[in-house]
Formats: structure tokens, sequence, C-alpha cells
DNA sequence: GGCTGGCACTCGGTAGAATCGAGTGCTAAC
DNA sequence: GTTAGCACTCGATTCTACCGAGTGCCAGCC
């Protein structure tokens, strides 16, 4: 956590010109304004004259850290800015009302996975004030802990498995012959026996031998691998849509922005592509859409037992919070691990 | 004024006031202006001078059909003046290309139940440009087929139960004793024999005898009841929310209408009271929500076997294109029915 | 040499006045 | 009952003046 290089690291500033930049960002995020160089030379931890602050913000442009939006306007973060401002951000800490209510939260939160998780992404909206992305864990390392045919009629079968996280998926089947209850299970007794303790991912394609029975076991077979890369669809909760509205202005930029939560799996791709790339934060371009290049993206991993196991985001404006979100998704995240690590050390305490 | 005393006829007019009434509603639609009586007698099917509009229109707005933005300006249709509007819209016909790309659709669609419903969704508000909602049957009707307890560890079971109309649900388990494989299995042998064929809606609570098999049959037991009355929350589909920000002016409204959109049991609530209402369009207030007063809701109820199976719903601004919105919800609401009705069928041909 | 107070200058935003024109209501004539 | 004509209304648009927040620069000061 503490990066703090010794290296010659490039876009270091002196003392003076960062506490400028902080006192211009932190005062444009809350006012949303340019800000110019008296109000700056008013903030606290500013000991020198306006027209010393007017210089250095001059060279801060140079260097790419402000903007102007006009001559004669105050100052507005660049990403870069905004950059150098997050990374040097003294980790916040989560205000007492805030600790609680996510302390009580999960205190009381019951029920299955996805519905904790739907939960925590509401709650981490609330909290913030911005749209939020809980991810599931995808369960391509969970193994098969039963795999059940059902049938619900002649030609239609229901294939339920279910997994060691705990997560189940169905498949239905519709054969062209029709299949009796005895021959349903019997496929069923097979497919447990081919199946259970297996990983999704190393299910292999069975060879039909031609009768019913078999056809059933390929198809199912068959339907669970085609499902294997695809497997994390469904665990994406999304919080507070309706805080893009406000977070950003320009009817278009909502649009596009809402355009982008819709289509999930872009959104997983974006998370995950963060994650990878160990990124907590993505400023603007960073996030690699175009359509999001107003918006900032914090992302904070869940780690259970120390395995990857999901993931809590908060997408706002350029112009966020990002202390306060950045505590709130880092609690969040810690506690949305400790409940589910916790339940599984149940046996160990 | 000499007023047509003739029957107090509370909501019907006169050719030419309805057809005035239609011209109006009809550019208001187009072109989001008020709409003044001047484009009204140049429009197609209205014969008398502007001078005559403007008389006409003087009296739909004393009987609240319109109403004036303010003076000098065109005419606005009120909610009313939509109400009669939609009543007397011959109901139209979907496009060929639209017509062509449903059927496309439903031909070519694959997948579990919600995939489908989740892509329709999609779907109509492609076609439309509106927010779509589609519901999936409620299940209270359907009866339960299998109910597995399967031992994730000692300490956590989950209860998968499959209902004959092919959903199927999860509960997890969490006793405060330690379960091994065979108790599990005993239990889940006695929860089938238990429920197998039963409604869930009379699914009754089961005294616990006391050893742990009996303890684990009573709490899943519980846990299915528990979830009778909520059981629907799984199957709305929400489709295009980003349509939101064009379909509405004012960052406010668009702000409330996702956020109603967010609350999926609200969306439910609304569209099954439309249902039992007996609507298929509710203007304005007639929805019963106050921040969706701007809104137009459509519904088109999907039937199966003359069973309700759930519903197509199209959210829009008032002056939503009715005709265009109502023809593509009826017809993806019949191909709905038609392509899991025909599934059914399947055995019968 | 770096900081500062002072100052001329810039330019977006706002307020007020003038104007435009779409649309109305009314009335007299057909 | 319908219509042409006309005076009138009032939001929208344009223009102008002006204010003031903020800048860049410079001369003087520590």
């Amino acid at each position: 956590m503490a990066r703090r290089a010794t290296a010659p690291v490039v876009n270091d500033l002196d003392a003076r010109k960062a506490s400028i930049l902080e006192a211009v960002v932190s005062e444009h995020i809350d006012t949303a304004q340019p800000v110019g160089s008296s109000s700056v030379a008013s903030s606290s931890d500013i000991v020198v004259s306006s027209a010393t602050v007017r210089s250095e913000m001059v060279s801060l442009e140079r260097e790419g850290y402000l903007a102007q939006p006009h001559t004669s306007a105050g100052r507005v973060p660049t990403d870069k800015g905004y950059r150098y401002f997050v990374d040097h951000l003294k980790s916040g800490v989560l205000g007492d009302v805030q600790q609680q209510q996510v302390s009580e939260f999960f205190a009381n939160v019951r029920g299955e996975v996805e519905d904790v998780l739907e939960q925590t992404s509401m709650l981490l909206s609330q909290m913030t004030h911005y749209t939020s992305v809980v991810l599931g864990a995808t369960l391509s390392h969970a193994s098969i802990l039963s795999s059940q045919l059902v049938n619900i009629d002649a030609h239609h079968q229901l294939l339920v498995t279910v997994f060691s996280d705990g997560s189940v998926t169905k498949h239905s089947l519709t054969p062209p012959f029709e299949v009796d209850y005895e021959t349903c299970a019997e496929a069923s007794r097979q497919l447990n026996a081919l199946l259970i303790g297996t990983l999704l991912e190393s299910v292999v394609q069975v060879p039909s031998r031609g009768d019913h029975v078999a056809a059933l076991v390929r198809d199912a077979v068959a339907a669970l691998h085609a499902q294997a890369p695809t497997v994390d669809g469904d665990k994406v909760f999304i919080g507070g849509s309706s805080r893009v509205a406000d977070a950003f202005d320009g009817v278009e930029t909502v649009r596009q922005v809402l355009s982008i939560l819709e289509q999930e799996l872009l959104v997983v791709s974006l998370v995950e592509d963060m994650l990878k790339r160990g990124l907590s934060v993505a400023i603007g371009a960073e996030n690699g859409f175009e359509p999001l290049s107003t918006c900032a993206v914090i992302v904070a991993p869940v780690t259970i037992d120390g395995a990857p196991a999901g993931a809590v985001g908060l997408l706002g404006p350029t112009r966020m919070k990002y202390r306060e979100a950045m505590a709130a998704a880092g609690a969040v995240s810690q506690h949305l691990a400790r409940h589910f690590g916790g339940d599984e050390e149940h046996a160990e305490h």
C-alpha cells in the first residue's frame, strides 16, 4: 500500500506545487467550479500569496496537471492532476457513522450469496452516492458437488448442478425423444458418477453411445461444457444506477454511462481488467472506454484466504470524492471478505 | 355561449373535436412542441380554418383535453387528452421490418427461460427506444418436482428445489451442528417424500422431532416457506434503462424514473396492478406513482393456454409513440406466449 | 532570487432593453 | 356556423452594457 517510490519518479512535484495541486483538486471536487488562485492562497496549508500561487499554477498547467477552461477563469484538474492527487492520497478512514452502518449491515444481512451481494451493492451506493458494482467470484475453480437431472415432462429435462462454492446452475434439455421417469433417473445417476468432484473447466465432452440415457447424458454434459466460459455473467450487481443522473451533467453523458452499465459483461471486463493491472482507481481515459472518459472507477478486490473472490467497485465523475469513496469501497470489500470468509472458518473456531 | 347541449356525454367528442384532438396529440408526440391552430388546420383531415380550430381548441381546453403552457403558445395534450387519444387509437400493426425482427429473434433465441426473457427485454427496448420490462410468471401455482439437500461442508447445506415450471430455487442452511453425508442424504430423502408434488404455497411448517435429520428437514421447509410470498422478485428484466435519459428532459425527472426502475419490486407491483385493473396503458397519474407522473406505461399480458404467464411492458414519456409501442408490446407478448406455449404443446402435436 | 502588491486586461455570466414572431382571442362580415 | 382580419400577448432571441472573478506581468521589496 505504501507505494512511495525511492527511485527518480518522473512525476513528482516539489512540496509547494503538490499542496497547491491538492488544494485545487480538493476544492474543485467540492465545488465543481474552476478554482482561482486566491481561494487556493487562502486555503489553510498554503502560506504564499495568490501571485505566487498563480505562477505555480502556470507551471502546473504547463506540466499537464491543470487546465484552464478559458483565459480569466480558474483552473480545473486534468486527469493527470487527479491521478497525482489520488496517488498521494493518504488513505482515509470511514466516518464513524458509516463505519457503524457497514458493521450493522453485515451483522444483520441474511440470505443467499446473491442477495447479500445485491444488498451490498445498494449499501455501497447509498453510502457514497455513486453507482456501485459488486462482482461475485467466478466459479471456475469450484468443483461439482451434485448434478441432477429432473424430468419436467416427457420432452423437458432440467439439469441442476450444484458447485462447491454454493452456486447452482440449471440447463434445460429438450431431447427429440420421449423420456420417462426411469430413463431420466438413470441418466441422473450416470451424470452424478461422471461429474461429482470434477471442475467445471475440466468437464469433457462425452461421446454418445446411441441409447436414450446416453444421449441425455451427452446433452447434459455438452450443456455444462458450453456454459463454462461465460459462467460469471450472473454475478454482477449494480446498485444505484440512478446516481449517474446527478453525478454527471449533460444528458448525453448520462445516457452513455447508463448504456455502458447496461452491458454487464462490459462492466465485468472493465473491473477485471483493472484488477489484473493492479489498478485500484482508473481516472478518465485510464479505464479504456471512450464513453467513460469523464468517469473515475474505483475497485477493491475481495480476497478470501488469499484467493480472489470478487470485487466491489464505484463509478463516479472524475471529480468524485476519492478519499471517502475509496474508504467505503475498502471497508465494504473487507467486510464482505470477512462475511464469507468468516463463515468458511466456522469449523475452525 | 350556446354550447351544444344535447346529451351530457361525459367522455365523447364530436367528430371534428376528436380529429382536432387527434391532430394535436399526434403532432405533439412528433415534435414535443406545443401545437398551434394553424398547423392543425393544415393537417390532412382537417377541413376547417384555423380560426375554427382555435375556437374548438378553447372548448377542448375547457373540457380538460388540452392545456396551454402560457397564453400565446400552442396547445399541449393533458393526460386526459392522451387518454382519449389512446382509447380511440385504431390498433396499429408492426412495420414489416420490425415484424421480421421479432420473428427472427424468436426463431433464433436459445437458452434458459431467464435468458430468453432478458434478451426479449432488450429486443423490445431496442425496437421501441423505450425502457422495457419483462415479467416472468410467478410460480405460486407450480408444484415441486424435486427437492434436494446438498452437503457443501459440515456446516453448510444447500436446499435446491426444482418446480414444475422449470424454475429452480436454492436456500442455504447453516445448522448449529455438524452434518455428515449420510445425515444430509437422509434429510434429502425425507424432504423429497414430503414435498414432491405439493405447491409452494401449500408447504407447511414441520415440527422438529429433535434429531439432526429432523432439524435439517424442518429448517429446509422453513426456508422454503419463508420464500413463498416473495418468490417472483427474480423474474423481472428491465431493458434499455439508458433510454430514460433521452425520453425525458430534466435531469431530476431522469433520476426519479431511474430510481423507481431500480426498485424492481415496485415495478412488478405497478405492472401487476395494471393487469389487475385491466389497463393496458397507464398515462401520467394513472399509474399511481407520483414520480412517474410524466410517464406512460404500456403493458401486454403474456397468456399461455388461457393462464397468465407474465407480461411485457414499456415505459416512456406521456408523449410516447403509443401506436408503435403498443404494437411492439403486443407482438412481443404474443411471440413470447407462442415461444413458451408452443414448447409446452410439443407433446400434443 | 524568489516573493509580493499592484495593475491592466480578459472574458464568461448576468441583467436589461429591444425585437421577433408564433399563436391567441375577438369581432365583423359572409 | 364559419372565416378573414387584426390587435395583442408573451416566450424566445438578440444585443449591449457591465460586472467581477481571475489572470499575467512587472516593479519593488526582503
